[in-house]
DNA sequence: TGTACATCAGTGAACGCGCGTTCACTGATGTAC
DNA sequence: TGTACATCAGTGAACGCGCGTTCACTGATGTAC
């Protein structure tokens, strides 16, 4: 829990509250991160914190960043160019696994910011967006590529979602990897509206 | 705001709480919905909510129940019986809607629930579980019903909440329509992916 | 190489806040006879 | 029809909590000369 030199300035606490908001998001979820419960895990004084972030939250925007970096690469891990929809429902499973596995962060990341969120988030955003545009376009040339990676999206944030908030049932992995990969499957192979 | 007779015995706090609840959800987000808040919009004392509610919980959970019923009114609404695409994406649209037009409702039915979500909360999330795979079977017979209907869903709650959380611009009312509309139609008539 | 001093990153006490919840209570209601 | 009494739905004061944030402060660091 301590730093190595046990000294009176910490050395690289904008870092270490960061790592601790971490933790207590995966330990009680948002509602557990407070800028005092950061300082007590990061072994600090309640007010220090405010040398290094204005107020709560700006912590919590610079956690978030942290998270869509991470989030990017856990994605770009689980298949670096996806070309078939196998490959892309890969992406998806891990997408909605990342979520399952830090649902704390990751609602910190798409749920909590609305208000505040700084040009960082709007950037990361896009930049989710933007990465899904591209995989969805090459593997899967539809007729509009905007609409079909917005759905992705829409549809991977959606299974994430539902199942962390127990609407659908996640009690066991391997079920919801399924469920996602069908789902997946089932949007891509639509074959089109019935005759009307 | 004062009910017709200014007597000591309320008539019906418990409908009268939830009421205020919904009005606080409305506008200050489910942060602002406290036991206390909604007595003092309900004109009572702090201590008399718990008359009707055990505890906040039971509060939060008899609103989402309510939220539940005017989300089914509200996508019945949309189309009672939806057969093509054009039939469902209006349904999509609903959903969507929905959660645009009542944030800290929406958020309130599907994400402040995990933990002590009664037998109600499920059985209603069930319930627009097997409408939607009703309707989406019916207006849609895919490979697999049931992925497709939980597709569909996941699709849905996933636009919402990304407009919601201001991932997706939702500045001008008109452009979430269409988004929806496009997301809707590009995951229905999908052709198959690629030749690999 | 040594010293004076500015700057920086912490401390700890305090402010005021709203919250959930409990408690002994009291006024209103309705029922048994 | 009238009265005694049980029950019920409120009151208001109090408990303890953790929070965000501010403030004057002090110890550590590093730089100029």
């Amino acid at each position: 829990m301590s730093t190595s030199t046990a000294s009176y300035h910490h050395g690289d606490l904008a870092a270490a509250l960061i790592r601790a908001a971490m933790e207590l998001l995966e330990e009680g979820g948002s509602a557990a991160l407070s800028i005092r419960a950061a300082a007590r895990r990061a072994g600090v004084s309640k007010a220090a914190p405010y040398r290094h972030y204005p107020d709560r939250q700006a912590l919590l925007s610079a956690v978030a960043a942290v998270g869509y970096q991470e989030l990017a690469e856990h994605l770009v891990a689980a298949h670096p160019a996806p070309q078939t929809a196998e490959d892309l429902a890969a992406v998806a499973v891990a997408y909605v696994q990342f979520a399952l596995q830090r649902p704390g962060l990751f609602r910190v990341m798409f749920v909590e910011s609305s208000d505040t969120d700084g040009p960082e988030q709007a950037a990361a955003a896009g930049a989710i967006h933007a990465y899904l545009e591209f995989v969805v376009g090459h593997a899967f040339p539809a007729v509009d590529p905007d609409a079909m990676s917005t759905a992705m999206w829409a549809l991977v944030h959606g299974l994430a979602l539902l199942h962390l908030d127990g609407k659908l049932d996640a009690s066991a992995p391997g079920i919801v990897d399924d469920r996602v990969r069908a789902a997946v499957h089932a949007t891509l192979t639509a074959s089109g509206p019935p005759a009307r």
